[in-house]
DNA sequence: CATAACGGTATCCTTTTTGACACTATGTGC
DNA sequence: GCACATAGTGTCAAAAAGGATACCGTTATG
């Protein structure tokens, strides 16, 4: 995103809007908490999940989120190390709002991709 | 945002999360899509809604909604110019998903706006 | 004549975000 | 000794997003 770390909304009534959005915006977000959503991972297992995504960037979207406070980070003093994310209390409020993009993404997504599944020659 | 044209998403599960977000991310397009639920509006009536927005950046959030199939764009052939913006049949079905958000906002946003009323020194 | 309202464009510049790539430390298996 | 797995960090560069400012044509209004 883009207005992530730029606070102070205007605060018309769509507020609000912009303020959940200031908070999952950012390329890998919304994935991120969705996977989390199911059950806590460990880095490189969702590195594994996103496959296109690089280390640095992760690490980078899994603090912005641990600092708005929606996820939690376990180190286990261990080797080789192990590092637990998962959703906090306040992350798992996001659920009906993640449900909803999710839900509308399904119905919709057709309309924005090259729609592989028209493409089947032969 | 950040993913908005860069179209071609990782698509493991959560990628239609992504997709959602990709229409919806923009500095204004929240907001905008917001006020735009309740009725069409102006150029310059959504303007004044976002009072510091300036006239390029609606512009471009409005052409890339339009783009996207979000909104639709009416122009009346009168002097002084009058252009509504009306969010299209696609565009409503994104309400429940704005409300989510909303409702997320309106419950959760004191934890990241500075506070202001404990701030009160005589 | 000057000004304001309308709905924009065109240019230029700065900030933010994302990506590439190399590098770290520790311990295990071969 | 060498490579691999873990979970990162550092640096630099590119791309994208956003902002400031000035300008366009028309008509009404003072």
């Amino acid at each position: 995103m883009t207005r992530r770390r730029t606070h102070g909304f205007d605060c018309a009534p769509g507020c609000s809007v912009e303020a959940a959005l200031s908070l999952i915006d950012g390329k890998w977000k919304g994935v991120i908490l969705f996977h989390l959503l199911e059950r806590p991972m460990r880095f490189n297992e969702i590195r594994r999940k996103l496959a296109t995504v690089t280390q640095r960037m992760l690490t980078t979207q899994l603090r912005e989120m641990e600092a708005d406070g929606l996820i939690t980070r376990t180190v286990f003093a261990q080797v080789p190390p192990r590092v637990d994310y998962a959703l906090s209390d306040l992350g798992r409020t996001l659920e009906p709002a993640l449900h909803a993009l999710k839900t509308w993404g399904d119905s919709n997504m057709h309309l924005f991709s090259p729609a592989p599944d028209t493409l089947n020659a032969s």
